[in-house]
DNA sequence: AGCATTTATCTTGATGTTGAGATATTCGAA
DNA sequence: TTCGAATATCTCAACATCAAGATAAATGCT
């Protein structure tokens, strides 16, 4: 244990200290604005940047697999949405795009694509004349189950780069901030 | 260091066995996908969701910031890509476009826009007759230099929910898993 | 040197998203 | 009960993005 203990301090120094042992574009970037504008304190670039880039590296990595069913990654949103709430597999619009925070219209432009397929179908709300619930169909219920199973399989494989207790702790981190937003 | 190991199990069982400390949206998400389909290890969506739902909201909130400045996100990229290249702040249209994870046709659209608001201007590349250079204008280091400075300050006070050694782990796990993608 | 391949940029048509606004219905205070 | 405010959904025009393809110039193989 001392022995595991020091280790990681002696790790930390290392890091610290000399080489930063792996570096990606976004630590060129820091450089570049350090070397420019001394005067600021571009850290936060460091996990914003980084964000932003990975959330692109994994729309991409994630678009093929859907791709595989004919589905965008919205309409997988979609789908997905209305088959984690459980039996009936049904939802407001309003309610679906509050949770994809996305606009009221571009909600209703991926129910008619959906609808188009015989993935979903409109049907009037009976406790509220104005709404409408959108509801998975058969096929749309068979297409979502064995999206979501290669879905996930490719999930686990882009996280491959990271241990168990280090997807634990970037978990908790990225919750941490997002409870921020959401609140 | 038997103590921190002991420590850090009972940690991880009063977490599991009770209340689950913060609680965000997507817990919820991985909570109804146990229940529906428990066949799956959803768990990948604890960072993946996270970081597409983190990057919308940042974009969002740093949106705003830009819209001061009469920028959107993706003219406020190109010009502080250039304004970080230093001196004489000019790119290709190619570099442009790579750095910023866009296509070319994207990066056409922006460097026309920021060229008639005369922020940049197209300029021959003087060793290439194919090539075009992408330079900043007096006008448009002055709007990137103030945006920057305001950008930066918002950024700080984004982040605020995370003291400085979660940044560093935050900033660290994400590198991490990006150069996965980038290498 | 000649010619096929590669590279750099721009063009075009299609697509997904958004904000503002239209319509219909429900809610709630007087 | 009435009526103004709030809510649910959809429509529409504007916009950013992309993939595929066009054009022009540079590169490199023979």
């Amino acid at each position: 244990m001392t022995i595991y203990l020091d280790a990681k301090i002696i790790d930390v120094e290392i890091w610290s200290g000399t080489t930063p042992m792996v570096s990606d574009p976004v630590d060129a970037i820091l450089a570049q604005w350090q070397k420019e504008r001394p005067d600021l304190d571009v850290s936060p670039m460091g996990i914003i940047g980084r964000v932003g880039r990975l959330s692109k590296h994994l729309e991409r990595a994630i678009q093929s697999t859907f791709s595989d069913f004919g589905l965008n990654i919205g309409e997988f949103d979609v789908l997905a949405t209305l088959r984690r709430s459980g039996h009936p597999y049904e939802l407001s619009p309003t309610e679906l795009f509050n949770t994809l925070m996305v606009s009221s219209g571009t909600m209703t432009h991926r129910v008619d694509r959906l609808e188009k397929a015989e993935w979903v179908k409109r049907i009037p709300d009976p406790s509220d004349r104005r709404g409408t619930l959108i509801q998975l169909t058969p096929q749309g219920l068979d297409v979502i189950d064995k999206a979501v199973e290669a879905h996930v399989a490719n999930e686990h494989r882009i996280l491959s780069a990271l241990d168990d207790s280090e997807r634990e702790r970037l978990a908790q981190l990225l919750r941490q901030l997002l409870v921020s937003f959401e609140t």
